[in-house]
DNA sequence: GGAATAATTGTATACTTATAAAAATATTAT
DNA sequence: ATAATATTTTTATAAGTATACAATTATTCC
């Protein structure tokens, strides 16, 4: 079945990105997005996502994925690559956000890789402000994500795979 | 009422060391040692413990404690008004910009409200720069600014009508 | 291809958990 | 102590989840 795997990551990233409260909840969302399914379906998919529904701060319920491990293991049989830390540079992980991409490092790397970005990335980067372990990179309006993302999978010497859009 | 406090270190033990499935089979535990109580008490009392209840290797459930800090705190304050710190003394205001939220804070405390907002919003947010009385927090962009509001009334203990949209 | 086998899903339902409302128990203030 | 207030618990039930079994869909092996 080829839907499964879709389906699986899309509730991967449903639950990493929204507070989730129930199983017809996160139907609900599915369908909306084309995949039509069963509340009983979702309750095997979570279970073998291992995923858990934990009480919030606020009073509330929400689905939670476990702690990387199993949870790569799982990604991995489904054919997906895991993201994994860079020690050598101190990135650790790439995220868009509108013309903004913030970057993960290792605490302290923040500064030295901002400054190996601004060296190479004239053209299409406004400007970057590193924290200790994070890099804010403004991106020129006009450059797309896609160029944006090899230039820095060249850059930070990664696999494009590991960048998520 | 006296019973609580010991029904509740009970439960802890007895979460911690065996493997529990259902809340029906903890009540029974705990009557066998005195403790008769119904299985809606128990379901107040694992919300307030924040106990999960997670699918295992051998295809069952069992419910776990959480990581232990927060554990800790829920257990000393029993009863009493809930433990949170006070940020107000730092925290100046709050704007919104697209997916960007602007943090004001008294000088000097923007570093460490930015971990503590590090630490809170795992989930929603890609990352803090902090600079001396200044935090640049990027969100995720599928975070609305209601979610992300109630999120930082929460993180900040402030009123939700403090922040600016 | 088509039969045999395996994987996935839906249906229906049992099982489990959460919660409103009432009752019981404790606490506080007078 | 007693009324007033607050907390905790049970009862009853709603809400949510898991699973047996049947149906469907895919895969494998002639």
């Amino acid at each position: 079945m080829k839907n499964r795997r879709k389906r699986i990551d899309l509730i991967i990233d449903l639950i990493r990105n929204q507070c989730i409260g129930s199983q017809e909840e996160l139907a609900d969302l599915l369908s909306q997005k084309g995949h039509k399914v069963t509340q009983a379906t979702l309750s095997r998919d979570l279970k073998m996502l291992r995923t858990t529904k934990v009480p919030t701060d606020r009073g509330t319920y929400m689905y939670v994925l476990p702690e990387s491990d199993s949870l790569k293991d799982k990604i991995l049989s489904l054919g997906q690559a895991p993201p994994r830390a860079n020690y050598q540079s101190g990135f650790l992980s790439l995220h868009f956000s509108g013309h903004l991409i913030v970057i993960k490092t290792r605490i302290g790397y923040a500064a030295g890789l901002a400054y190996d970005i601004d060296m190479r990335g004239k053209e299409e980067i406004l400007g970057t402000i590193p924290g200790s372990d994070t890099i804010l990179v403004v991106l020129r309006e006009d450059v797309s994500r896609n160029k944006a993302a090899e230039l820095f999978a060249d850059i930070l010497g990664i696999d494009i795979s590991q960048i998520s859009f």
